[in-house]
DNA sequence: GTGAAAGCGCTAACAC
DNA sequence: GTGTTAGCGCTTTCAC
């Protein structure tokens, strides 16, 4: 930049404000400075710049469990999307929900001096993380850990008990349930709309089949075969979780399951071949896109708000947005009756 | 770190190096600074240091086209474990495919300083995109954009053949392909196998139905319906591509075509929802795990070899290691026979 | 409207 | 071993 400076014979400051676009600078001049930089390919620092504007927008942190599933994916893809456009870079990392490299990872991206987060909080968060959280611009999203922030949701629990009446309508009564733990801020979500059908259904909770799980495909596998090898095996099974899901689905195959015939079976989320699958399955959805756009204009809008106003933690987790999950009915469920046809 | 200095009454520079772990520090001193700056709560700027340490491996770039797909996921997750492992972390951007798109990002993480890149590159890709990447350590992955640079390929051609001659085995003549765009570096191998595959075969390819497109999932859809519209439509269709092979599942599933009754099908790519899907469907994987490993390994090994060696470019595409695909055989594949019958 | 100079937070010579 | 000092490449007062 320097070296442009002498080239042109003017100083840095005007180097730097010509190519910043201030006002201040003889527009002729300005363009020419550009117009020679761009010559020169010359590129700015970003670093250098970050570090003497004290407060700058040049990165943001992405922190998730996983990558590699729709839920987490879209968010990504719609971060980078808005972010680039903003000329702010995302920095990603992937906790694979392992608390200590969650709290890890967070200092890092503190160190980076990161304009703001979003984030998808591990299951067992620590208390350092939730602190070095506090004090930046943060927003999160499908997992809620506590924190003072505004954040993306799924509203799963009114799509969770249509389920449990509609098998209830088809005449099922051993109805199994695959969740979420309930340390995770979903899983009591879940369950709540679970007992709600349950209860409008006239049901007994206690006699339900059950297994609370942390979301894995394999806890998915392990969990369903759990509940299918028990002594009264359910008569319909939901699953309440995208990953479980997946395992579940996995399990009833490899058992030579016929569904619905033998299994009625709900499952959660939106990959596309739960759609494709042969019967389609019935499935709760939640439109992943729509949560991670809302997510992604959240962080920006956040950032804007604290370049303005710093006003800091008083912006907090007064804009909470919720996306209903829906249930869809497919092939894979059927009346009770059937089975013994 | 000033204020740590003061407080323990020792210069920056003696923090600095304590804080590095610098060798030249009374160990005991070291660790009372590194006790004390633990419990300020200091966070060392990473701006900074990369900003003074003139070369720095702060950040890295990963630049792919899509993340919603297991072929680019799967390296990204990898590259996140590997290089958090190492103190890295990743910038990631999308291009969507959009060749002006990837060469801002370029600049851009140019603009960081990056220590160096992955690439998944465009199709498209503009000679100054190619400039930017031949000045760096980068790693290119699924895509040869033609720079100077190791890489992680799949090896297509074998199985590609194999999927002809499986076909061919099997009664079938009027074989369709639906593959990706000879302008992507993929394109081309995996025609080239199918073209060693019909020639094996006794097949004569001018006559086989034929749609090259650019990989995205709706194309799938379209060069399906492409395919079978026609006047005699294919009995057996061989999908190249990932996404187009979700986008051309889906159109035969909309159509209720019987796989593999009134169509031979197979597919390319890894979901695991191919082989869960009725009937499982044939279809030609590549482990990208295996893939991703390799790429993140290879980009952290050029890390350092540019460390130590200031090789440049020199140390260019002598590293090209090949992952390769395998036909694996499922329900959606039947004799021809089968369809009169 | 433009330049000179101070400084962002750190590292790396170089002295002692 | 440790302190002093000079930058890294920018932005931003403050003068002019």
């Amino acid at each position: 930049m320097v070296e442009l400076a002498q080239e042109l014979g003017v100083s840095t400051a005007t180097v730097s404000r010509a190519l910043n676009g201030s006002p201040s600078v003889r527009p002729e001049l300005a363009q020419r400075i550009r117009d020679h930089a761009e010559a020169r390919g010359y590129v700015a620092n970003r670093l250098a710049r970050a570090l003497s504007a004290n407060v700058s927008r040049a990165f943001v942190g992405c922190v998730i469990p996983y990558v590699d599933t729709p839920a987490y994916s879209a968010v990504v893809a719609e971060c980078a999307r808005l972010l680039s456009a903003d000329g702010t870079q995302m920095i990603l990392t992937i906790t694979e929900n392992d608390p200590e490299r969650e709290l890890q990872q967070l200092k890092e991206l503190v160190a980076s001096r990161v304009a703001g987060m979003i984030i998808a909080p591990s299951t067992h968060i620590l208390d350092a993380s939730k602190q070095l959280l506090s004090a930046l611009p943060v927003v999160e999203f499908h997992r809620a850990c506590g924190i003072d922030a505004p954040g993306v949701f799924s509203a799963d629990e009114h799509a969770m008990a249509e389920a449990v009446l509609h098998l209830a309508a088809l005449g099922h009564t051993r109805i199994g349930y695959l969740g979420t733990t309930e340390k995770l801020s979903n899983g009591p979500v879940r369950l709540r709309g679970l007992r709600r059908g349950v209860e409008l259904a006239g049901l007994d909770l206690d006699g339900l089949p059950m297994r609370l799980l942390e979301p894995t495909k394999s806890n998915g596998q392990r969990g369903a075969a759990e509940l299918l090898d028990l002594d009264r095996p359910p008569t319909a099974l939901i699953v309440g979780g995208g990953a479980l899901s997946i395992g579940a689905a996995q399990e009833v195959r490899e058992r030579r399951i016929q569904v619905p015939s033998e299994l009625s079976l709900v499952v959660y989320g939106d990959p596309s071949w739960f759609a494709l699958s042969d019967p389609p399955l019935s499935r709760i959805t939640v439109s992943y896109e729509d949560l991670a756009r809302r997510a992604a204009r959240l962080l920006i809008s956040r950032l804007e708000g604290r370049q303005s106003t710093r006003a800091g933690d008083g912006a907090g987790a007064d804009d909470v947005q919720l996306v209903p999950a829906e249930l869809h009915i497919g092939g894979s469920t059927a009346p009770l009756a059937a089975r013994q046809g």
